[in-house]
DNA sequence: TTGAATTGATTAATCGATTAACCATATTTG
DNA sequence: CAAATATGGTTAATCGATTAATCAATTCAA
């Protein structure tokens, strides 16, 4: 069957296509009352639906966003993407999503793919070497926001948190136990919110030998389990995770060498997972704001859709720290 | 910046966009050679993309689905999603995503939210009270698959597991411990999957006392917390989850009451939690195949998309059971 | 050499909704 | 009463791409 159109209604009602539309859309113009009646009868009864296809291709809008995450299977993005999906509705927009699996290859090609479908604008969690994809997008002038990370040198409207200090006062509760040696574990990217959290272990603590081992996003479970090897050769006392998937990994190799926590090595985490609280020594970890996160880059996206040449502007939130057993010698 | 659109490479060649629009489609056609390989040329210089907007309103297809999950944060369906996602991906299909909450009013403004934006077909994991929703999409007839869950009065295509042998097998391992009484958790809700799974449950626990609670999809926590109570009080000592998130507020409040798990309380769940496999006791689960759930899903869209007419069949895919140690006394 | 066939490209309709510009009547107004 | 103003509605162009139908110019065959 298809489907209703404004054709069909004004064929019935006897009237052009054009009456119709006025009448449907309450524009106000001159239509007679009687009409009006019949045509929103008749619209009624046959359950006319505007075909928004149609709608978008006059008005160069889809009311649709895309977004663009790591990998919405992670609890992280899926969370994100749900705060983002519901302030999206409030707008009466959609959202289209697509996982880059932190390939810049990916990512270039889900903004393309996107972008033929005319999406209003973009939020994105970038990838490493991406930078020429926003680039594409400032010389196309599609809005976009950044997400969770951003390119110090593009001046860019992003969200992110406050990575450094949050880092720092989290790693600061590793030190308390003074651990003789601690480490870390981290992705094997450039990208700035790796580098703050990193910065943030450093900077509090210097006094301290450290070692940083770095891993693959797309090797985790292998890559965490030999770098925690080569940690606990090393012999350090304290650890932290710069994300939840990797501390979930490292966890599980912990587990299996039956290394004591927090007697033999405490830890810390970024983010939260459920096995955190699970954990027989409750695990530490760092809480990003993500409601706010979300509401935050649909608020800025829109801004920028609505409002041409708002000025780029990068808001900083504020994660929190909970501190549990794992951090307490 | 205005996008380039066919007219733009037909001025700039000199021809009608007629001759740019065979050329670019690489339809067999009569072109010659050289404007042939001019109108490539310029379509490469001015990088242009081509408005599937206005292909989708020519064609009337958008290469676009529509998903409809309880709870895109909840990771089981996170995870489907993003196998959902690949899978479309693999057949240049993108998707466009929503949350129902289990709320039949808001899966119908998804269902027509979707529909105005002429997607080509659902996946849909229905709500209760939503057959009509259901039986409305079969008579416009839109191509759609219900995933996990479906109604048995209606005739669509389905995607599931064999969730009565599979619970059954599950509570079986519990019963191994011959439990003086043994309770289960599941949702207030008359859906078919958690009619089958309690079904499960009760076939295998015949012989033994047995209390079933269930709570609130919108109130898990509190909810959980007080049925946790009361099967308590009635001495339960195994206990049966039937989802990962009745589990994970389970354990919580079994860990905040200091219970023994499995000597005081042995227990089992559906799906699966990284608390699982953390919690001081493991917990035995139910794991569902969600990758090829959300390959089958697919599979079965693109088939109604394509082939019309295609006869309705469920897909009853198996699930296994993890077993560890919550459930060995 | 004339009609037929081939080559290369254009015209115009279409998808569905929007909207500026008109065109009839009918009703006021000076 | 003629001109001005309302009232109620229609026409036709537009968004960008597709495609059946057509046309003009060449080349080929008889």
């Amino acid at each position: 069957m298809k489907k209703v159109s404004l054709k069909d209604i004004a064929q019935q009602a006897g009237v052009s296509t054009a009456t119709v539309s006025y009448v449907l859309s309450n524009k106000k113009c001159r239509v007679g009352e009687r009409t009006k009646q019949k045509i929103r009868e008749i619209a009624k009864e046959l359950n006319y639906q505007p075909n928004q296809i149609a709608k978008s291709l006059k008005s160069g809008k889809t009311f649709t966003f895309g977004l663009i995450v790591a990998d919405i299977s992670n609890p992280f993005f899926a969370n994100i993407a749900r705060v983002i999906e519901d302030e999206a509705a409030k707008h009466d927009y959609t959202v289209i999503f697509g996982s880059s699996d932190e390939s810049a290859q990916k990512s270039w090609k889900l903004i393309q793919f996107l972008q033929n479908r005319q999406v209003d604008g973009f939020i994105i969690v970038p990838t490493e070497n991406s930078e020429y994809q926003i680039e594409y997008l400032q010389q196309q002038k599609v809005p976009f926001v950044l997400l969770d990370r951003y390119f110090p040198k593009l001046s860019t409207t992003n969200v992110v948190i406050n990575n450094f200090e949050v880092a720092s006062t989290m790693v600061n509760d590793l030190m308390k136990a003074s651990p003789k040696k601690i480490g870390m574990i981290a992705y094997k990217n450039s990208l700035i919110h790796m580098e703050e959290r990193i910065r943030g272990f450093q900077e509090v603590s210097k006094a301290t030998e450290k070692f940083i081992e770095r891993v693959n996003f797309n090797a985790i479970e292998t890559e965490v389990e030999l770098a925690l090897d080569k940690l606990i050769k090393n012999g350090v006392d304290a650890l932290f995770f710069a994300t939840n998937s990797l501390a979930v990994a490292g966890l599980r190799v912990l587990q299996k060498n039956n290394i004591k926590i927090p007697q033999e090595i405490a830890l810390a985490s970024f983010d939260e997972s459920e096995a955190f609280e699970f954990f027989y020594s409750p695990v530490s970890y760092i809480q990003q704001p993500i409601k706010e996160m979300g509401e935050c880059a649909v608020q800025l996206l829109l801004n920028k859709i609505n409002i041409r040449g708002t000025e780029e502007k990068t808001e900083k939130l504020t994660a929190k720290c909970v501190f549990r057993k794992s951090t307490q010698k």
